[in-house]
DNA sequence: TTATTTTTTGCAACATTATTGCATTTAGAC
DNA sequence: GTCTAAATGCAATAATGTTGCAAAAAATAA
Protein backbone atom coordinates (compact mmCIF):
# COMPACT_ATOMS: atom_id res chain seq x y z
CA UNK A 1 0.00 0.00 0.00
CA UNK A 2 2.27 2.72 -1.23
CA UNK A 3 1.49 6.30 -1.45
CA UNK A 4 2.80 6.67 -5.12
CA UNK A 5 0.30 3.39 -6.58
CA UNK A 6 -2.47 4.63 -5.00
CA UNK A 7 -2.20 7.88 -6.98
CA UNK A 8 -1.34 5.96 -10.30
CA UNK A 9 -4.48 3.27 -9.70
CA UNK A 10 -6.78 6.30 -9.61
CA UNK A 11 -4.99 8.16 -12.13
CA UNK A 12 -4.04 11.08 -10.19
CA UNK A 13 -0.71 12.97 -10.42
CA UNK A 14 2.08 11.70 -7.61
CA UNK A 15 2.75 14.81 -6.33
CA UNK A 16 4.70 15.56 -3.42
CA UNK A 17 1.88 16.86 -1.30
CA UNK A 18 -0.50 13.85 -2.41
CA UNK A 19 2.29 11.48 -1.69
CA UNK A 20 3.12 12.88 1.42
CA UNK A 21 -0.03 13.34 3.01
CA UNK A 22 -0.50 9.20 1.73
CA UNK A 23 2.30 8.34 3.58
CA UNK A 24 1.64 10.00 6.76
CA UNK A 25 -1.76 8.49 6.82
CA UNK A 26 -1.04 5.43 6.31
CA UNK A 27 1.36 5.56 8.80
CA UNK A 28 -0.12 6.99 11.19
CA UNK A 29 -3.29 4.03 12.16
CA UNK A 30 -5.35 6.29 13.47
CA UNK A 31 -7.52 9.54 12.23
CA UNK A 32 -5.38 12.59 12.04
CA UNK A 33 -6.48 16.14 11.81
CA UNK A 34 -4.62 19.04 9.14
CA UNK A 35 -2.31 19.88 11.96
CA UNK A 36 -1.20 16.61 12.70
CA UNK A 37 -0.50 15.57 9.55
CA UNK A 38 1.19 18.63 8.58
CA UNK A 39 3.70 18.14 11.09
CA UNK A 40 4.44 14.75 9.96
CA UNK A 41 5.48 16.30 6.63
CA UNK A 42 8.17 16.99 5.33
CA UNK A 43 7.56 19.83 3.23
CA UNK A 44 5.78 23.03 3.76
CA UNK A 45 2.44 23.62 1.88
CA UNK A 46 0.21 25.99 1.55
CA UNK A 47 -3.19 25.29 3.33
CA UNK A 48 -5.21 26.16 -0.17
CA UNK A 49 -3.23 23.29 -1.70
CA UNK A 50 -3.87 21.08 1.87
CA UNK A 51 -7.31 21.50 1.38
CA UNK A 52 -7.35 20.84 -2.43
CA UNK A 53 -4.78 17.87 -2.01
CA UNK A 54 -7.91 16.46 0.83
CA UNK A 55 -10.60 17.19 -1.24
CA UNK A 56 -9.36 15.48 -4.28
CA UNK A 57 -8.60 12.08 -2.30
CA UNK A 58 -11.66 12.45 -0.86
CA UNK A 59 -13.69 12.76 -3.81
CA UNK A 60 -11.36 9.50 -5.35
CA UNK A 61 -12.19 7.80 -2.08
CA UNK A 62 -8.87 7.51 -1.26
CA UNK A 63 -9.58 9.26 2.02
CA UNK A 64 -12.33 9.99 4.47
CA UNK A 65 -13.31 12.29 6.70
CA UNK A 66 -14.93 12.24 10.35
CA UNK A 67 -15.90 15.50 11.75
CA UNK A 68 -16.69 15.52 15.47
CA UNK A 69 -18.67 18.37 16.27
CA UNK A 70 -17.94 21.97 14.47
CA UNK A 71 -14.58 21.93 14.22
CA UNK A 72 -12.95 18.44 14.67
CA UNK A 73 -12.16 17.71 11.46
CA UNK A 74 -9.77 13.80 11.14
CA UNK A 75 -8.73 12.00 7.99
CA UNK A 76 -8.36 8.27 7.63
CA UNK A 77 -7.77 6.11 4.82
CA UNK A 78 -10.75 5.09 2.67
CA UNK A 79 -12.59 1.84 3.65
CA UNK A 80 -12.22 0.71 -0.13
CA UNK A 81 -7.99 0.57 0.14
CA UNK A 82 -8.26 -0.54 3.94
CA UNK A 83 -10.88 -3.17 3.28
CA UNK A 84 -12.29 -2.67 5.91
CA UNK A 85 -16.09 -2.40 6.37
CA UNK A 86 -18.12 0.56 7.41
CA UNK A 87 -17.02 1.38 11.35
CA UNK A 88 -18.27 3.42 14.18
CA UNK A 89 -15.69 5.96 15.48
CA UNK A 90 -14.27 6.74 18.83
CA UNK A 91 -13.69 10.40 20.39
CA UNK A 92 -12.17 11.00 23.50
CA UNK A 93 -13.43 14.20 25.01
CA UNK A 94 -10.23 14.94 26.96
CA UNK A 95 -7.46 14.32 24.26
CA UNK A 96 -8.85 14.73 21.22
CA UNK A 97 -7.69 11.25 19.82
CA UNK A 98 -10.15 9.59 16.98
CA UNK A 99 -10.06 6.03 16.60
CA UNK A 100 -11.85 3.40 13.92
CA UNK A 101 -13.35 0.74 16.06
CA UNK A 102 -13.12 -1.48 13.20
CA UNK A 103 -14.46 -4.49 15.23
CA UNK A 104 -17.76 -2.82 15.57
CA UNK A 105 -20.07 -2.94 12.02
CA UNK A 106 -22.44 -0.19 11.75
CA UNK A 107 -25.73 -1.25 12.30
CA UNK A 108 -28.50 -1.08 9.95
CA UNK A 109 -31.38 1.19 10.90
CA UNK A 110 -34.75 1.29 9.54
CA UNK A 111 -36.04 4.47 8.24
CA UNK A 112 -39.64 5.63 7.82
CA UNK A 113 -41.56 5.35 4.93
CA UNK A 114 -40.16 7.14 1.97
CA UNK A 115 -36.60 8.20 3.42
CA UNK A 116 -33.80 6.36 1.53
CA UNK A 117 -30.35 6.16 3.30
CA UNK A 118 -26.41 5.97 1.61
CA UNK A 119 -24.45 6.71 4.72
CA UNK A 120 -24.70 6.07 8.56
CA UNK A 121 -22.34 8.00 10.92
CA UNK A 122 -21.59 6.33 14.17
CA UNK A 123 -19.49 8.22 16.78
CA UNK A 124 -19.30 7.14 20.11
CA UNK A 125 -17.89 9.85 22.70
CA UNK A 126 -16.02 9.33 26.02
CA UNK A 127 -12.96 8.72 27.87
CA UNK A 128 -10.28 6.60 26.29
CA UNK A 129 -7.50 4.35 28.22
CA UNK A 130 -4.64 6.67 28.45
CA UNK A 131 -6.81 9.36 29.82
CA UNK A 132 -8.39 7.56 31.89
CA UNK A 133 -5.48 6.64 33.88
CA UNK A 134 -4.65 10.14 33.93
CA UNK A 135 -6.79 11.03 36.81
CA UNK B 1 -43.93 24.29 27.58
CA UNK B 2 -43.56 27.98 27.20
CA UNK B 3 -40.44 29.71 27.08
CA UNK B 4 -40.85 31.44 29.81
CA UNK B 5 -41.27 28.28 32.26
CA UNK B 6 -38.57 26.73 31.29
CA UNK B 7 -36.72 29.92 32.00
CA UNK B 8 -37.63 30.00 35.18
CA UNK B 9 -37.21 26.17 36.09
CA UNK B 10 -33.54 27.09 34.94
CA UNK B 11 -33.25 29.85 37.23
CA UNK B 12 -32.10 31.73 33.93
CA UNK B 13 -32.97 35.62 33.09
CA UNK B 14 -36.11 35.78 30.82
CA UNK B 15 -34.61 37.89 27.87
CA UNK B 16 -36.32 38.41 24.38
CA UNK B 17 -33.72 36.63 22.91
CA UNK B 18 -34.05 33.44 24.64
CA UNK B 19 -37.93 33.38 24.79
CA UNK B 20 -37.81 33.60 21.34
CA UNK B 21 -35.24 31.23 20.41
CA UNK B 22 -36.95 28.84 22.89
CA UNK B 23 -40.43 30.06 20.74
CA UNK B 24 -39.37 29.30 17.69
CA UNK B 25 -37.22 25.87 18.08
CA UNK B 26 -40.63 24.25 20.11
CA UNK B 27 -43.37 25.42 17.42
CA UNK B 28 -40.91 23.94 14.64
CA UNK B 29 -40.94 20.49 15.62
CA UNK B 30 -38.09 19.40 13.93
CA UNK B 31 -34.25 20.67 14.52
CA UNK B 32 -33.28 24.12 12.98
CA UNK B 33 -30.51 25.89 12.16
CA UNK B 34 -29.10 29.61 13.39
CA UNK B 35 -30.09 30.87 10.23
CA UNK B 36 -33.74 29.62 9.94
CA UNK B 37 -34.25 29.97 13.70
CA UNK B 38 -33.33 34.24 13.06
CA UNK B 39 -35.61 33.89 10.27
CA UNK B 40 -38.48 33.19 12.05
CA UNK B 41 -37.86 35.21 14.68
CA UNK B 42 -38.98 39.11 15.50
CA UNK B 43 -36.58 41.36 16.89
CA UNK B 44 -32.86 41.53 15.43
CA UNK B 45 -30.33 39.97 17.80
CA UNK B 46 -26.43 40.36 16.90
CA UNK B 47 -24.24 37.03 15.96
CA UNK B 48 -22.60 37.20 19.59
CA UNK B 49 -25.84 37.49 21.58
CA UNK B 50 -27.21 34.62 19.40
CA UNK B 51 -23.86 32.26 20.42
CA UNK B 52 -24.16 32.83 23.87
CA UNK B 53 -27.78 32.38 24.03
CA UNK B 54 -27.39 28.88 22.19
CA UNK B 55 -24.55 27.70 24.66
CA UNK B 56 -26.74 29.35 27.94
CA UNK B 57 -29.37 27.03 26.26
CA UNK B 58 -27.39 24.27 25.81
CA UNK B 59 -25.39 24.58 28.94
CA UNK B 60 -28.35 23.59 30.97
CA UNK B 61 -29.91 21.06 28.76
CA UNK B 62 -32.42 23.12 27.30
CA UNK B 63 -31.56 22.44 24.13
CA UNK B 64 -29.07 20.15 22.13
CA UNK B 65 -27.04 20.73 18.64
CA UNK B 66 -27.13 18.22 15.80
CA UNK B 67 -23.97 18.71 13.91
CA UNK B 68 -23.97 17.39 10.35
CA UNK B 69 -20.64 17.59 8.62
CA UNK B 70 -18.43 20.41 9.72
CA UNK B 71 -20.35 23.63 8.70
CA UNK B 72 -24.70 22.59 9.30
CA UNK B 73 -25.69 23.06 12.87
CA UNK B 74 -29.16 22.49 13.86
CA UNK B 75 -30.60 23.20 17.22
CA UNK B 76 -33.67 21.13 19.24
CA UNK B 77 -35.10 20.88 22.13
CA UNK B 78 -33.46 18.75 24.61
CA UNK B 79 -34.61 15.06 25.08
CA UNK B 80 -35.01 16.01 29.35
CA UNK B 81 -37.38 18.81 27.99
CA UNK B 82 -39.65 16.25 25.27
CA UNK B 83 -39.13 13.37 27.55
CA UNK B 84 -37.61 11.67 24.35
CA UNK B 85 -35.43 9.12 24.80
CA UNK B 86 -31.82 9.40 22.82
CA UNK B 87 -32.87 8.89 19.17
CA UNK B 88 -30.94 8.98 16.03
CA UNK B 89 -30.72 12.04 13.55
CA UNK B 90 -32.19 11.72 9.56
CA UNK B 91 -30.29 14.23 7.16
CA UNK B 92 -31.08 14.68 3.67
CA UNK B 93 -27.96 15.36 1.03
CA UNK B 94 -30.42 17.18 -0.79
CA UNK B 95 -32.38 20.25 0.85
CA UNK B 96 -30.33 20.16 4.34
CA UNK B 97 -33.08 19.09 6.30
CA UNK B 98 -32.76 17.11 9.57
CA UNK B 99 -34.92 15.00 11.52
CA UNK B 100 -35.14 13.51 14.62
CA UNK B 101 -35.84 9.89 14.16
CA UNK B 102 -37.70 9.63 17.58
CA UNK B 103 -38.76 5.84 16.87
CA UNK B 104 -35.22 4.75 16.21
CA UNK B 105 -33.25 4.79 19.65
CA UNK B 106 -29.44 4.43 19.54
CA UNK B 107 -28.11 1.39 20.22
CA UNK B 108 -25.56 0.64 23.03
CA UNK B 109 -22.22 -0.41 21.63
CA UNK B 110 -19.97 -2.70 23.28
CA UNK B 111 -16.24 -0.74 23.65
CA UNK B 112 -12.89 -2.38 23.80
CA UNK B 113 -10.99 -2.77 27.33
CA UNK B 114 -10.40 0.48 28.86
CA UNK B 115 -13.01 2.91 26.94
CA UNK B 116 -15.79 4.33 28.12
CA UNK B 117 -19.03 6.26 26.66
CA UNK B 118 -20.81 9.05 27.74
CA UNK B 119 -22.55 9.83 24.34
CA UNK B 120 -23.40 8.00 20.94
CA UNK B 121 -24.18 10.13 18.16
CA UNK B 122 -26.07 8.19 14.99
CA UNK B 123 -26.35 10.24 11.90
CA UNK B 124 -28.10 8.62 8.91
CA UNK B 125 -27.54 10.87 5.64
CA UNK B 126 -29.95 10.13 2.98
CA UNK B 127 -32.94 11.75 0.40
CA UNK B 128 -36.08 12.56 2.10
CA UNK B 129 -39.67 12.08 0.92
CA UNK B 130 -39.85 15.51 -0.66
CA UNK B 131 -36.87 15.88 -2.52
CA UNK B 132 -37.15 11.95 -3.75
CA UNK B 133 -40.24 13.07 -5.31
CA UNK B 134 -38.35 16.23 -6.96
CA UNK B 135 -36.72 13.78 -9.95
C1' DT C 1 -41.83 53.04 42.52
C1' DT C 2 -37.23 53.70 42.78
C1' DA C 3 -32.57 52.23 43.70
C1' DT C 4 -29.15 48.57 43.50
C1' DT C 5 -26.88 44.60 41.81
C1' DT C 6 -25.99 41.18 38.56
C1' DT C 7 -26.51 39.43 34.15
C1' DT C 8 -27.07 40.09 29.37
C1' DT C 9 -26.46 42.58 25.20
C1' DG C 10 -24.20 44.97 21.29
C1' DC C 11 -20.13 46.41 19.24
C1' DA C 12 -15.48 46.00 17.68
C1' DA C 13 -11.74 43.21 17.11
C1' DC C 14 -9.89 38.91 16.32
C1' DA C 15 -9.24 33.74 15.31
C1' DT C 16 -10.08 29.70 12.64
C1' DT C 17 -11.56 27.14 8.81
C1' DA C 18 -12.50 26.99 4.14
C1' DT C 19 -13.14 28.64 -0.82
C1' DT C 20 -12.20 31.20 -5.31
C1' DG C 21 -9.54 33.51 -9.11
C1' DC C 22 -5.37 33.98 -11.25
C1' DA C 23 -0.53 33.73 -12.40
C1' DT C 24 3.22 30.48 -11.90
C1' DT C 25 5.11 26.00 -11.55
C1' DT C 26 5.16 21.12 -12.02
C1' DA C 27 4.02 16.23 -13.66
C1' DG C 28 3.48 13.26 -17.19
C1' DA C 29 3.30 12.37 -22.20
C1' DC C 30 5.22 13.06 -26.62
C1' DG D 1 13.95 18.66 -24.11
C1' DT D 2 9.25 20.37 -25.34
C1' DC D 3 4.48 20.75 -24.66
C1' DT D 4 0.03 20.63 -22.31
C1' DA D 5 -2.94 19.90 -18.69
C1' DA D 6 -3.09 19.86 -13.92
C1' DA D 7 -1.48 21.36 -9.42
C1' DT D 8 0.45 24.95 -6.58
C1' DG D 9 1.06 29.45 -4.06
C1' DC D 10 -0.67 33.81 -3.13
C1' DA D 11 -4.10 37.25 -2.24
C1' DA D 12 -8.66 38.13 -1.39
C1' DT D 13 -12.95 36.76 0.44
C1' DA D 14 -16.49 34.30 3.17
C1' DA D 15 -18.56 31.86 7.08
C1' DT D 16 -18.44 30.60 11.73
C1' DG D 17 -17.33 31.42 16.21
C1' DT D 18 -14.95 33.77 20.42
C1' DT D 19 -13.30 37.55 23.65
C1' DG D 20 -13.13 42.13 26.11
C1' DC D 21 -15.54 45.93 27.40
C1' DA D 22 -19.02 49.52 27.94
C1' DA D 23 -24.04 50.13 27.82
C1' DA D 24 -28.55 48.24 28.71
C1' DA D 25 -31.85 45.28 30.82
C1' DA D 26 -33.63 41.93 34.33
C1' DA D 27 -34.36 40.53 38.91
C1' DT D 28 -33.99 41.84 43.71
C1' DA D 29 -34.30 44.79 47.63
C1' DA D 30 -35.63 49.10 49.71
Amino acid sequence: MKPAEILNTHKLKRTSCREGILEVVINAGQPLSENEIRENLPGNYDRTTFYRSFKTLEEHQIIHKIVIDNQLVKYALHNSITHKQDHAHFYCNDCDMVKCLDDIPVQKYQLPDGFSDNETEVIIKGTCPKCKNKD
